[in-house]
DNA sequence: CGCATTTCCTGGTAGC
DNA sequence: TGCTACCAGGAAATGC
């Protein structure tokens, strides 16, 4: 999405912000978006960062079922922002939202009172911040489960439910792990799994599961390449199994139980507190 | 503070 | 067909 918005939005300016939606701190501070220009458009996991002119900055997050169109969807419903640009058409944008888990806020730039999880978001998991020995450092600063972890937004940026199931799958790595309890070969591959899983879906433009879509109106393709998310009950495609269906941090999770144990093959005499 | 649970919200769907 | 009940989940708020 920000690939597709960079070309389109840089150097524009806002010519006008309305705010369909019922006001509230998802939405603050849209009126100060009026007359500044967009200077860049950036992104930090899934926060979509826009630079305004006078030091400000539009911080957009899509939550779960979120949109940016580039044009007015015929007949979309909950469409929650509409800004009005500077130039050639397309010159409107539409923040859409079904169920409002998303945001789309004006703050100043920078100042990330009352967006936590941004103000403390890990590293870039495509960028060189993200090595495996920081990720190591920050498992090992945890004991809760490896999964509520990576959603957490702490030890790396823009891990969600998807992808989390897709990269533990692909690490052979129980969702339910204390993190602190990986190994560092189980740490380096969920480093590595991550990094391509997420290299993957964005170059496959994301997944659409039923609401994405790209700015355009295009579908994420990725769906088509999920090995995990949302099989539960067919057949693992490494082993065979059964993948099974558990709920973790509140959250449906997919996992192949002969793949991914807790233990990593260790005799199971460890005085490890039991994981279940 | 750390961690778990609840909340927000609507479309889709299962079940009757 | 039409109704109710429930499920999906990102991040913030709340509870302990």
């Amino acid at each position: 999405m920000r690939r597709e918005l960079e070309p389109w939005l840089t150097g524009r300016s806002v010519e006008s912000i309305e705010l369909l939606a019922p006001p509230g701190p998802k939405y603050r501070g849209l009126e100060h978006a009026a007359g500044r220009r967009i200077e860049a458009v950036k992104r930090r996991g899934k926060f979509l960062l826009l630079p305004l002119s006078d030091g400000l900055e539009l911080i957009a997050h899509l939550g779960m079922t979120g949109v940016i169109a580039g044009s007015a969807p015929a007949g979309a419903k909950h469409v929650r922002v509409r800004v009005e640009l500077s130039g050639s058409a397309p010159n409107s944008l539409y923040f859409i939202d079904p169920r409002r888990f998303g945001r789309f806020l004006v703050v100043e730039r920078g100042n990330y009172d009352g967006l936590p999880t941004l103000a403390a978001l890990g590293p870039e998991p495509l960028g060189d911040d993200f090595t495996p020995a920081l990720f190591s450092q920050a498992l090992a600063r945890s004991q809760v489960a490896i999964k509520t972890y990576l959603l957490s937004q702490r030890p790396v940026a823009g891990v969600g439910n998807i992808y989390a199931d897709e990269a533990l799958w692909r690490a052979r790595v129980h969702p339910l792990t204390p993190s602190a309890a990986l190994s560092a070969e189980q740490t380096s591959e969920l480093h590595g799994a991550l990094r391509a899983v997420l290299a993957a879906a964005i170059e496959a433009n994301g997944t659409t599961l039923n609401d994405y879509r790209t700015v355009s109106g295009g579908l994420g393709g990725y769906v088509e390449r999920l090995d995990v998310y949302g099989h539960a009950g067919a057949a693992c495609p490494r082993c065979g199994a059964e993948l099974l269906r558990a709920v973790v941090a509140g959250r449906g999770t997919t996992y192949c139980p002969d793949c991914q144990r807790a233990s990593k093959g260790k005799p199971r005499t460890s005085r490890r507190k039991a994981v279940r």
